[in-house]
DNA sequence: TCAGCCCTAGACCAAATGGTCTAGCCTTTG
DNA sequence: CAAAGGCTAGACCATTTGGTCTAGGGCTGA
């Protein structure tokens, strides 16, 4: 009977916003499985190694969010600048819709995981693939390959940093601000 | 007859170790406990309030670390550049020691830990102090001051990101590299 | 209608968690 | 020397942790 969206996107949408509010080992099953309104048995179906299966989609769902949030923000843009300052603006809207304690869908599910390989990995590859979401985008604005390579590199180190040092100082504009730290030698 | 360093001090650089490590969720008392070579009674003896007191204690004592890093960093510099570049090398180099796990003195120690305000003004201050040193080097080699403290704070952002960012790649070069990535106003 | 299966449901469990408490050592002070 | 107290020592505890297991509900296809 369960209720749109079903039991396992449930899971996965609670287990993303309590993994990111309070890290890995910081949230516990039962807290979980209260927010996401199912039972124990449900998740230990859909995710027979638990909470490591839980974390790892959970990690997924909150970066394709950002992705989605990336190519919204290049839609309308003229200029990679453009682009990037409206998803500046984009992202501190969340950061303050949240609360003020969302970290980056990375490092609050995957870095304070378990030690092993399998989460760093993880890791990497979805930073990477903003940092490509990035770099695509740049090019279509006609920017040469490797200043548009640098210029989302730096741009996604940015982007870490705000959202720790928002989170400190529960303020967001730090987010809105990446654009005036970045040299931008792509156009 | 606790052995240099006294239990105290063991205590919070074990904790220290362990929470940049693994976050404040992620490592046990036993575990502290252990690697300090101290009993239980020591523990709480030194900190009544138990985890919290020695997260608060251990993230000073991290800090304090950095910031003897910056300033050591500076002590030969001729420009801000100059300093900055040092800063960047010597802190890839003890990521490389940490063996590739070890994160911000702040993130890992005050954001995992419980959802309170003291956590995360500790954590604003401590960041503060970073961009205040750095602020002050920037000065005393000559910069503007509006230039240096814009330019402290992408120092500051970017560490975080590349710190964020080595950790995932298991690589210390994108800390090595952050002075390519700083656009730098001030001379 | 019935067989089969996906999924729900929650009781249950061993292990680990953070924290308390009393006893006593050992150094410092008068 | 004696008294005092800072500190060590670890047994002990209630609670919570992640995870397993059995039982059955309810939809699907034949």
């Amino acid at each position: 009977m369960s209720t749109n969206p079903p039991t396992r996107s449930r899971l996965i949408m609670a287990a993303s916003d309590l993994f990111r509010r309070k890290g890995f080992h910081g949230v516990g099953m039962a807290e979980i499985l209260d927010l996401a309104q199912a039972p124990k048995g449900s998740l230990y179906h859909h995710f027979p190694n638990g909470k490591s299966d839980l974390a790892l989609a959970a990690a997924d769902y909150a970066s394709a969010g950002l992705v989605g949030i990336i190519n919204d923000s290049f839609n309308e843009a003229e200029t990679f600048r453009d682009g990037l300052t409206t998803l500046s603006y984009k992202l501190a809207k969340f950061f303050d819709l949240s609360g003020h304690w969302d970290t980056c869908p990375v490092s609050g599910i995957l870095f304070e995981g378990p030690d092993n390989d399998d989460f760093r990995d993880h890791a990497g590859a979805l930073m990477t693939q903003w940092e490509d979401a990035l770099i695509a985008h740049g090019i279509a604005l006609g920017g040469p390959d490797a200043d548009v390579a640098r210029d989302a590199r730096t741009y996604v180190l940015l982007l870490q940093g705000a959202w720790v040092m928002a989170r400190a100082h529960r303020d967001s504009d730090v987010i809105r601000q990446i654009t005036n730290h970045l040299p931008l030698a792509s156009p």
